[in-house]
DNA sequence: ATCAATCTAGATCGATCGATCTAGAAGAAG
DNA sequence: CTTCTTCTAGATCGATCGATCTAGATTGAT
C-alpha cells in the first residue's frame, strides 16, 4: 500500500514537517500523535522507530525544523532594503503578510508550544530557546552590517524579536494586522533612535 | 437568570481563580477539568451547575478574571514614576520581578491559552482579545496623561504591550530576565522618540 | 413546617490520549 | 537462495479526557 504517493519523501522527514505544521498552528497538547500520523501518512510503527522517545522527541526536532522557516521569513524582511530602518520595519510587514495567508492560524513555529511546556519539558524548552537565539543572531548580524555597534546590536535584536513576537500574538488574537503594522513604524523609529544614541 | 448576584457562593469564585492560575501556567489543553476541581476543592456537580457549557465557558471567564491581575501589574509600573519614560520602562521591570517570583512558570494570563485556541474557540479568543485591548487602553491612558497625543498614544500603547508580551515569552523560555531588562531600556527610548516626533 | 430552588457529591459514560507490542514487508549482503 | 537489518502496519493497552447523570444536602421563602 505504498504506491499512493508519487516519489514519496522520507517517512522520517514527513513526520517532522507534519509535526512542525501542527505545532505551529495549535501547540503541543492539542496536537495528538494520531493527527500527526494522519497528516504525515505514517503509522505508529514508523514514528517510534525513528523517535524512540515518542512525541516529545519528535516535537523538539520539529521545532528546530520549523525555526528555519521563520528564519527565512526574517531574512526576507532583513534583506528587503539597503536602508537598515526600512529593512527592520519590513520584518513586521513580511510577517503580517505571511500570517494573513493562513488567516492568522499559523504563527511563530515555537511560541504556542513553548508557552505551554515551560518548566515541564526541558527537551522542548531548550529547542525553543535555541530557535529564539538563532533568530536574534540573524537580526543582530543585519544590524551590525547596517552600522549598529556590536553590543547595541545584540540588545536591539532582542527587542525587535520581542516586539515581533508580541505583535504577532496581538494580531492573531484580533484577527487583523493592526498590531504588526504599528510595530513596523515603531521598530523603524526605535532602530533609528538606537543608532543615533550609539 | 442571575446577573451579578450580591451573595456569590465561594465555590464559583474558587473555580474561577483556580482555573485562571492553571491557564496562566500551562495553557488550556494541558489543564484538565479534574485538575481544576482539585485545585479549587470543588466537584463536577458544582462546575457544571455554575458553568453549564463546561470547561470552555469557565476558561473564558477565568481569562477575564486573570486579566485584572495583569492590569494591576501594569498599573503598578505605569504609576511608579511621574516621568513617563521611566514609568513605561518600569512596566518591563515590574513584570520581570513578578515572573521571577514564580521562577518563570506563571506568565501573562492569556498568552498561552490564546495561542493554542486561535481559530478554534471564539468564546476564549474573544475573552483574550478583550483583555489585550483593556491593557492597551490602560497604557494609552497613561501615555496621554504624560503628554502623548491621543492617536499616537493608542499606537504606542499597542507596541509597548507587544514588546512586553514578546519579551516575556523570550525571558520565560530562557529562564532569565535579560529580554525584559533590554525591553525596559528600549521602551524608554521609544517612548521618548515618539514624543519628540509627535 | 413545608416545599421548591439552589448547590454539592461523585459514579460512570464513551472517546481519545500516548505508548507498546507483535508481525511482516522491503532491501542489502553473502 | 538465505539471513540480517531496516522500516512499516495497526491492534491493543491502561490511563485519562470532558461530559452527563442521579441523588442528596442546604437554603430561603412562606
Amino acid at each position: 500500500m505504498t504506491a499512493a504517493a508519487p516519489a514519496e519523501p522520507d517517512t522520517r522527514a514527513r513526520l517532522v514537517t507534519a509535526t512542525a505544521a501542527l505545532l505551529q498552528r495549535q501547540g503541543y497538547e492539542s496536537t495528538s500523535v494520531k493527527a500527526i500520523l494522519t497528516e504525515a501518512g505514517a503509522t505508529y510503527g514508523s514514528l517510534y522507530h525513528f523517535f524512540p522517545e515518542g512525541k516529545e522527541q519528535l516535537a523538539a526536532e520539529a521545532l528546530r525544523f520549523g525555526a528555519e522557516d521563520f528564519a527565512a521569513l526574517l531574512r526576507r524582511g532583513l534583506e528587503s532594503s539597503d536602508d537598515l530602518d526600512t529593512a527592520v520595519a519590513n520584518c513586521a510587514i513580511v510577517l503580517a503578510e505571511s500570517l494573513r495567508e493562513s488567516e492568522w492560524l499559523d504563527g511563530c513555529p515555537v511560541a504556542a508550544t513553548a508557552l505551554e511546556i515551560i518548566g515541564r519539558s526541558p527537551l522542548i524548552q531548550q529547542a525553543s530557546d535555541e530557535s529564539l537565539n538563532a533568530w536574534r543572531a540573524l537580526i543582530a548580524e543585519r544590524l551590525v552590517r547596517g552600522g549598529v555597534p556590536a553590543h547595541a546590536a545584540a540588545d536591539l535584536a532582542c527587542t525587535i524579536l520581542s516586539t515581533l513576537e508580541g505583535a504577532e500574538l496581538i494580531s492573531r488574537v484580533a484577527g487583523d494586522d493592526e498590531a504588526l503594522r504599528i510595530a513596523a513604524t515603531h521598530l523603524r523609529l526605535l532602530t533609528a533612535a538606537v543608532r543615533q544614541s550609539a
